[in-house]
DNA sequence: GGGTGTTTAAGACGCA
DNA sequence: TGCGTCTTAAACACCC
């Protein structure tokens, strides 16, 4: 049993596992899409928006870092911060030194 | 120009 | 009650 197509991280934990499941821990945009699609058919039916989610969080987060181009310059490939790369396999999908806006 | 990447803004939610 | 995190949307800079 299994695999229950629910969306039980969010989009931090869905873009970690999607890389960390990758064969060299790399992935294009399209490949994380992919991925996701995949594995969650829920974002299948919750049309456009959630991509460009995905794209806030690459970019937002510290967690992950750009790793060379594509195959083909499409875009960069996507990988795991060291750092964050124990912490996520451990099951801690949690943003990291991201966002440290001093909102007062 | 399209896709990618980056940044701002704001509303909803959980927690100490 | 305030703070931090997550989510969504949208404008905008960059590259082929």
């Amino acid at each position: 049993m299994h695999e229950e197509p629910k969306p039980s991280h969010s989009y931090i934990g869905l873009i970690a596992m999607a890389i960390l499941s990758s064969k060299d821990k790399k992935l294009v945009l399209s490949d994380i899409y992919q991925w996701i699609l995949d594995h969650y058919p829920y974002f299948r039916t919750r049309g456009p928006g959630w991509r460009n989610s995905i794209r806030h969080n690459l970019s937002l987060n510290d967690c992950f870092v750009k790793s060379g181009r594509s195959a083909n310059g499409k875009g960069h490939y996507w990988a795991i911060h060291p750092a964050n790369e124990e912490d996520f396999m451990k099951g801690d999908f949690r943003r990291r030194r991201a966002q440290r806006k001093v909102r007062k």
